[in-house]
Formats: C-alpha cells, structure tokens, sequence
DNA sequence: AGTCAATAGTTGCATATACAACTATATCTG
DNA sequence: CAGATATAGTTGTATATGCAACTATTGACT
C-alpha cells in the first residue's frame, strides 16, 4: 500500500478537479446562452441515443450519469416533461420502466451537438495533441475500471 | 478554428466527465465515513492554509474553489459555525473580509489528509506513472489557464 | 405455494448552489 | 469634490440532488 501520493501526482490531482469545474461551468453556459438544453440533460440523451432502441431502464440511465435514483427519477421528469423522452413500462418486469428518446430529444441533441463540439474542442481538445488524447484515455478507463471493480 | 474534436479528443473528454464524478463520490464517502471534513471543506482549508498568514479575502477563495460569490458565503459561514475559520474585517477595504484558518481548523485539515491523500494515492495516483502525471499536469494547467485568460 | 430478501422506482425532507437584487464602500471622471 | 460606476459581500428565491423511507414487484429458499 502506497499511502501518500507524491508532489507530481497530487498536483496533477488538484488540476484534475480545478480544470474540471471551470471546464464545466464553461461549457454549460455556453449551451445556455446558445438556447440549447443543460450538459447534464445532454449527457442523458446521448446515453439513449447510443442505446439498442434507443432505450434504457432507470436504473441504467443512473449508472451511466453517475445520479442517485432519485435524482434520476427527477431529472427524468423535467426531460419527460420537455418532451425529450418518455417513460414506456417494461412487460417482462412491471417494477421498471424504460426512458425512451422521443424525436424531440434527438431534435434537442442535434441542435445542442455544434456548440457542445465547439466548446469541447476549444477549451479541452485543442490543448491535447493525439498521443497524449490516447494517455488521458487510457489512464482515465483504468480508473474507471478499477473503481467499478470495487463495488 | 477546429470546429469539432474528433473520436479519441471526444473518448477522452467522457472520460474526463466519468472518472471525475465517480472519484469524487468515492473520495468524498471515504471522507465522510471517517469522520472527516467533506471534500469542499477540505478544499476551502487548504487554500487557506497555503495563503500567506493563512487568510485569503472571500472574493479571491470563492475564486480558487470555483463557487459563486454568494454560495461562498454560506459555505464560509458554515466552517465558521464549526470553528474551522473566522471572518476578520479588512481595515484597508471596509467593504470586505479575510477568511482566517482557525487551529480548530488546521486540525480538521491534519485529520482528513491522511484519508484524502491514501484516496487520491489509491484511487487516481495508481494509475498514472510519472511521466503520464507531469503530461495530466502540463495539459490540465494549459486549459486552466486558457480559460482565465478568457475572462 | 409461502415467506423472506432483493430490486425498481418514487417521494419527503435536508442540503447545496446559482442568479438577481440589495447595501455598503471604494474608485474614477469631469 | 460631486456624481456615476464598480466592487465586496449578503440575502431572497428557485433549482438540484442525496439519503432514507416507502410501495410494488420479483426472485430465492424451503
């Protein structure tokens, strides 16, 4: 067991969080000033977008934004509500539900997706060059995997 | 102008998103179960801590911890009602305040360390050689500086 | 089949945080 | 130096989100 992270790795932790935070608060203002909808409401959609049927239970939905159940349960609301998405009952375990994309979400992701890209471009992407695109990619999935290990 | 990141600048910036929401619920519990300060706490603590006579004026904390002025306000209001800090008026500039670490304070600071550091060793420092953090810390700080040059 | 435990989703409540409006003070401009 | 403008911090209000408690349903063990 390695306890204390040296110099060079807490200040690349500290500049995680740091550039995180302004990175989003960045990016979602832009898609606000642009009329379009939230990143969060965004991230929802395109984990439906990119679903078989473009559908997804509860439960799954929550796992991929990283949400409580209940917060899914409210996020999924407002999106219903806006007509993005709507709740269809699941036959084969009548417990559970499947948000399914309407076409007006896809419509809203479509109109979200130049300013999102533009915002994901300028402010992060162009700081990268390929290879080191490919080590964040790496060394983020490793994390990621090993934390969904541990559960 | 680029407009669009392409497929390994897009992997990577979900990554980005993911691995940092999941590390800091996970961080952020392991603190909690502990007994320890949250996670903002410990942020707005060290920022004070590293500031020369250990206080900051509010505007220039809420700043470095990303918050609005206004929830700075009550987050400092809050460590404050648990005695980790205590607002000095500044007598050069009657409209504002220091925050001031208190003992009480540092102590929380020296309690939470060894919890936060064997998190951000455990969870996140792992996986990163050196060299890959000295690339994680020059590109991060690039885009953080990118942006405050765009204020 | 009958009971008990696990799971899906929702709701009540508490906390966090942003924006806009406000007060007090400082600074700039003529 | 007077008035306009900007800045520091606080507060009202609205939204977001987590936890714990709850209902309904499913699954597992006997």
């Amino acid at each position: 067991m390695n306890p204390k992270p040296d110099e060079l790795h807490l200040n690349a932790w500290r500049l995680f969080i740091t550039a995180h935070a302004t990175l989003i608060d960045t990016i979602d203002r832009e898609l606000t000033t642009a009329d379009c909808i939230p990143l969060h409401w965004y991230d929802v959609l395109v984990e439906l977008v990119e679903a078989p049927d473009h559908r997804l239970r509860l439960y799954e939905l929550a796992d991929k934004v990283i949400l409580s159940r209940s917060g899914l349960t409210r996020l999924v609301d407002k999106l219903e509500n806006a007509g993005l998405l709507k709740r269809e009952p699941n036959p084969e375990d009548r417990r559970g539900y499947y948000a399914v994309l309407t076409e007006a979400g896809y419509a809203a992701l479509r109109k979200a997706w130049p300013i999102y890209a533009a915002g994901i471009q300028s402010h992060f992407a162009v700081h990268l060059s390929d290879d080191e695109a490919a080590i964040f990619s790496r060394v983020l999935r490793q994390i990621l995997k090993s934390r969904q290990a541990a559960e």
